[in-house]
DNA sequence: CGAATTAGGTTTAGCGCTATACCTCGATAG
DNA sequence: CTATCGAGGTATAGCGCTAAACCTAATTCG
């Protein structure tokens, strides 16, 4: 069936502990020639470890987990921002040797049997919502190296990285007020329990404190979707005090621009708009969507060393990591008409 | 440290065997009063049993790999429509208590190692080019049960799925010649190793076949990316014999658009364009991409209960099941110019 | 009424690997 | 010349689980 460490041992005649020794490059305590001799039979049977005894004798995996949000059973719905993130994170994990296991969570407590049973070496949360993330922590994962991206608790107490979305959103105020906005519409889940949202209207309203610019209170609350944005944009049109919106998604954005624009509206002549992601999407739509930009490779590869720090050396920096963000102006973005 | 079958055993004064039997629902072999106390206890403490050991017993792992390709050991670059995908297969794999171990594949070979050491009970490929599904066979993988998804080995023996490519390209082609064009210009990797790609190439042969036209050579090999559409785009506008353009997926046609634009025709009314995939991009972007539609979904769901079959059941089909596509008429195709 | 079955278990023997302790030389030191 | 040590191994004892064989008392059946 498969070829085990017993027969390379057999066949070397050696000891298993030494082809283990070997294979696991502990290679102090073998002699080169032993080691050649070993690794060439070994090559030759095609011998390969089974990771399910390496893990059981020495608990610890190689595995990380790494959790999505899926809206519910049926449907993975994974944002394309996201999904970006977990190919990163996979190249990353990759590069260290180690495996990931992706999991859709639909509700947080299922999770636990699953993710326990296979003794993963460390967990990292993508994209939960605060409440989530404390449902998610050792006790259920039973990993105890987690880390999250693009949330943190009310505490801010887990580890890991996020945007820094309040210099994000302040960016984008003050590039709407630079350009002699002064209503400007904040779009978004604004006081739902997402942190990372709610962080963004935080910035939102500082860049207006900055440049000493009175806020009115202009906030449409909607969900980040192409529909509701559209929708929204539709309605837009006939607020004419409203002269730009800063959305906090660029799928959301571009809804907005394209309701806008059925409704007769110019963009960016009559009304100016902001997203928020710099998905490859901003490049596809007309006009162009001025935006801001996350790193998300940088987010991804610093979640993954924090980790791996975690898990190797058990180090562990007990805040949020916190990754630059800049302006990206396209098209969708011209000063205030007169 | 970890809650062991044996602690609950004496928790509950029965043999280990015996809560083995409950914990996997073998409940013919132990009466319902013991079942009850067992339950009870292992709730109490807390137990999840050790899928690396029970792995190692059964050499079963419920685990299933997914592959796809990683352009290089820098970049996973997925395609929106592979990472859907993944996105759909985790969902379906999950609904029947499988877990999903996700990893980018730069070169086939350095694979094996890491794959056959988690005797994974399956593998799904997903879009590898024809002449790497070969070196991912079973030899490499591990795994005797493997399907793949979007490529097909050169004699068609990989179990899988995918879409019908040569329906599709004859539908678009059709749809185009119906419209009144007859030059039309075939725009994708068309002479690559990628299988899928040569299907739709003679699918849109085929249209002309049917319609009876003669088919001009209009051929431009490009990869599917938006610059080298874009590029495209640009010089195409010089050539006004062609009227129409067929692209083999979405991002490059919406490259093509945009470079025809530019160049300052206009989509549809110079040029018509069709596209393949029918990413959610298709109706973000003006005008909105007429383009082929796959049912991803069912895609995905179907290779995964091809290989859950062939997995639990041994039931093979030999041949890949081909999934319908429709065409779904938007804004960038209208009737040739008079 | 004795043999055969069945319900409800238990015991044994690993699955393939590694940590830990232990052994056995020859060289080196005092 | 004995004590010490390091290089290069080996032997033992699990990790947590399950398949398979085995046991025992109560029931069924010819």
């Amino acid at each position: 069936m498969r070829v085990t460490l017993r027969e390379v041992a057999e066949q070397a005649g050696v000891s298993m502990m030494t082809v283990s020794n070997v294979m696991n490059g502990n290679r102090a305590r073998v002699s080169p020639g032993t080691i050649e001799k070993v690794q060439r039979i070994a090559d030759e049977l095609g011998y390969v470890p089974s990771a399910s005894a390496r893990s059981l004798a020495t608990k610890a995996s190689r595995l990380v987990g790494l959790l999505v949000p899926a809206a519910d059973e049926d449907s993975l719905m994974i944002s394309p921002h996201t999904m970006a993130i977990v190919g990163m994170i996979e190249r990353e994990l990759r590069k260290y040797g180690y495996h990931l296991l992706l999991r859709g969570v639909a509700h947080p407590d299922e999770v636990a049997e699953a993710l326990r049973s296979w003794s993963l070496d460390g967990a990292i949360l993508l994209g939960f919502l605060d409440e989530e993330v404390g449902k998610l922590t050792k006790k259920t994962i039973g990993a105890v190296h987690v880390v999250a991206i693009d949330s943190y608790s009310a505490n801010r107490l887990t580890t890991g990285t996020r945007s820094d979305d309040f210099a994000g959103a302040r960016l984008a105020a003050r590039h709407l007020l630079d350009l002699g906005h002064r209503r400007i519409l904040f779009a978004g889940p604004a006081f739902s329990g997402v942190g990372v949202v709610h962080e963004r209207f935080e910035g939102f309203c500082q860049a207006f404190a900055d440049a000493g610019v009175s806020r009115d209170d202009v906030v449409e609350t909607v969900n980040t979707t192409y529909e509701e944005g559209r929708e929204l944009g539709l309605v837009l049109r006939e607020r004419h005090d409203v002269t730009a919106v800063f959305a906090t998604a660029d799928i959301l954005a571009v809804g907005i621009v394209h309701g806008l624009t059925e409704a007769g509206a110019r963009v960016p002549e009559d009304v100016s708009v902001v997203g928020f992601d710099d998905l490859d999407l901003c490049n596809y739509v007309t006009p162009k969507l001025t935006t801001i930009s996350q790193d998300i490779a940088r987010k991804a590869s610093t979640a993954v060393s924090i980790l791996l720090d975690s898990i190797e050396k058990g180090e562990r920096p007990k805040r949020p990591v916190t990754i630059d963000v800049s302006l990206v102006e396209r098209e969708s973005t011209a000063p205030v008409r007169a």
